[in-house]
DNA sequence: GTCTATAATTTGATAGAC
DNA sequence: GTCTATCAAATTATAGAC
C-alpha cells in the first residue's frame, strides 16, 4: 500500500500495476491479488488510508485562530510535498475522477469533505464554507504548480497569501 | 487532436491510446502514427495547441483592473469546465508530471508561465507575481474539486472570493 | 494517407498446487 | 500467503503494400 500510494501520487491511477508492486516487494502479482481482489479496490483502500492518516494528522494540531487553521493545512501539505516530492493523492485522483470507479471517487470525495468541514469549523464566520473551499483549492492547485515546475517555490508563492 | 485533448482532460495521459483515437475517427492506429511518431509527441502537440488557444482566448479579453484580470481567467476556465465537464489539460498533466516525458512537461510549464506572466502584468503592484501564482493555483485546484465532486458549484465556491 | 500484419511488451485477473 | 502457469486483452510501435 505504501508503494501503491507513492506511485499514484507520482503519476496517477495508471502509475502502478500489480506486477510492478509485487516486483518491488519481492513477491508475485498473484500474491498481491490475494490481498486486494481488484486494482480499483486496492486504490480505494489506499485512498481511504491516506484520508484517515491525513485527517488524524491535522486534527492532532488544533490551533486557535483562522490563521492557525490555514497554517496547519498548508504546512501539512507542504511537508509531504517537500519530503516525498509528490503531491496530494486525492488531488491526483480528483483530476482523473472522470474514469475512476465509484469505489475510488467516493473515498476522494470523503477526503475533501472531511477537510473542508474541518476547515469550515476552524475558520468560522458567515462565509467559512466558501473560504474552506478556497483554501483547499489553492493548496491542491499549488501542489499541481509545484509538480509542473518541479519546484516547491511555486507552492510557496501560490499559498503564501492565503487568508 | 481534439479527441486526444478530450481524453487527457477526462482521465490523464494514460486516458488515450492510438488505437482508441483511430477507432473514434474511423481509421487505423497505424494511420495515426503517420501524423504523430510517438504518443509523447502527440501529447506534447496537444498541450502546445491547448496553450496557444487558451492564451489567445484570454489575450482577446484585455480588461482594465486587477478584478477584470481575475474575472477573465476565472470565466474562461469556468466556461470550459461547464461546457466540456472536463478540467484544464495542463492541470491534469501537471499533476502527473512525475513520469511524463520532458517534451510534454516543457509545454505544460510554458502554459503556466505564460498565464502567470500575463496575470502578473495585469494585476500590477509589488506582489503581483505571487498573486498570479495564487490565482492560477486556486483556479486549477477549484477545477480539481469540481471534478472530484462532479459539481461545478465546488469551483464557484472555491474561486468566488479570489482577489 | 491509409491500409494489413505483426512484433514485443504489459496489463488485470484466475485456477490450482504447496 | 505465496507460488507457477496461464489467459485474454490492450498497448506502443514498425515494416511494407496500395
Amino acid at each position: 500500500m505504501d508503494l501503491a500510494e507513492a506511485h499514484i501520487r507520482e503519476s496517477g491511477y495508471a502509475g502502478f500495476s500489480f506486477r510492478n508492486l509485487a516486483a518491488e516487494v519481492g513477491i508475485k502479482s498473484a500474491s498481491v491479488h490475494h490481498h486486494f481482489p481488484t486494482k480499483a479496490k486496492m486504490a480505494a483502500a489506499v485512498a481511504r488510508r491516506y484520508g484517515e492518516r491525513f485527517v488524524a494528522s491535522v486534527v492532532a494540531k488544533p490551533g486557535e485562530s483562522a490563521d492557525d487553521a490555514i497554517a496547519v493545512y498548508r504546512s501539512t501539505f507542504r511537508a509531504a510535498l517537500e519530503r516525498d516530492e509528490r503531491m496530494c493523492l486525492c488531488g491526483v485522483l480528483g483530476a482523473e475522477a472522470g474514469v475512476l470507479s465509484p469505489e475510488i471517487t467516493v473515498e476522494v470525495q470523503s477526503f475533501f469533505s472531511r477537510c473542508i468541514e474541518d476547515l469550515t469549523r476552524r475558520l468560522g464566520g458567515p462565509d467559512a464554507s466558501s473560504r474552506a473551499f478556497h483554501v483547499m483549492a489553492t493548496l491542491e492547485g499549488g501542489m499541481v504548480l509545484a509538480r509542473a515546475y518541479a519546484d516547491i517555490d511555486a507552492f510557496d508563492q501560490a499559498t503564501s497569501g492565503l487568508v
